[in-house]
DNA sequence: AAAACAATTGAATATTATTCTAATAATTAC
DNA sequence: GTAATTATTAGAATAATATTCAATTGTTTT
């Protein structure tokens, strides 16, 4: 993909602020409150859409209600080569695997994993990362409380 | 707050399924998807946002576009006794804080924090993070690349 | 300054959101 | 087990929003 040019100005960095804090709020809202037409906004979100400055829209669901207690973080050290990520792709397929990072110093990956229980996360490591070729140790750290977990982006106030 | 109660069922699954992959479908969409009538959809969405079982709609913003190029993971030490966490409270104040999490065995926190770029680190480290009293000790894993990072969860097939 | 391009408005139409009532289904109480 | 209660749904009517498009205004480019 060739680079792409980011040009955002004040209004649209007010519209990203507005979807970042309620991805649902409609085009008449927006529109009221930037004292703009709604077709000017539209054609802007559109925009924002399609320059891939806008990702996706979604709603973050409460983990208890799906039963998804443990949160845990695990270091993974692997035979990649440098600039090879074969095993980070497996990793990024498995459901339960939320993020999985080529880190710094360590030739390995981190991955943040959401399971049931610790039951959950043992089966997880045994049937799934234990299968895959090339991974060489672990180090699971546990989560034991969430204080923040969002991911909102410090957006600019002036352009 | 009193224990909630979630009683979800297939149908609520298959909203969140949706919910979870574009916020933004509209009311009608997922009535024809689902085969109901648009109110009975509202009637249900309505109601997982008051259980709290639907938490928020985010838009993700891309990073780059807001020339947030540096992901890091700190894990922080800290004075705060078990039970007591003062120091994670105002390490979830800070806006390029985006995760804060109490981890267990090393009487610390894990935090992901996003800035510019090294200077913005740096930045961050000596003039934010110096600041909080309680922190003895800081050790910073620098991301090279992301491969996956999302907040999907894994939602059942059947009720 | 003119030309070319981009963004905005405003109005018209299509579509959706929302409300409410009646009917149905599911639970609970007795 | 039946009646009573409660929750859910559909369907229709209305309010509001989304979307399109032509005309206008604003901005760059040359």
């Amino acid at each position: 993909m060739a680079k792409l040019e980011y040009n955002l100005d004040h209004i649209d960095f007010q519209i990203l602020r507005i979807m970042q804090n309620n991805a649902r709020t409609n085009n008449a809202d927006i529109a009221r409150e930037l004292g703009m037409a709604p077709s000017a906004i539209l054609e802007r979100v559109k925009k924002l859409e399609q320059k891939e400055i806008i990702l996706q829209y979604n709603a973050k669901i409460n983990p208890l209600a799906l039963d998804q207690n443990l949160l845990s973080f695990i270091f993974i050290k692997t035979s990649d080569i440098i600039g090879e990520q074969g095993v980070a792709y497996l990793l990024a397929e498995i459901p339960e695997v939320q993020e999985v990072h080529d880190i710094a110093g360590d030739d390995g990956y981190l991955i943040k994993v959401r399971t049931n229980d610790s039951s959950g996360l043992v089966d997880l490591m045994r049937n799934t990362l234990g299968k895959i070729e090339g991974i060489l140790s672990t180090r699971t750290t546990i989560v034991l409380e969430t204080i923040k977990e969002e991911q909102k982006l410090v957006i600019p106030t002036k352009e």
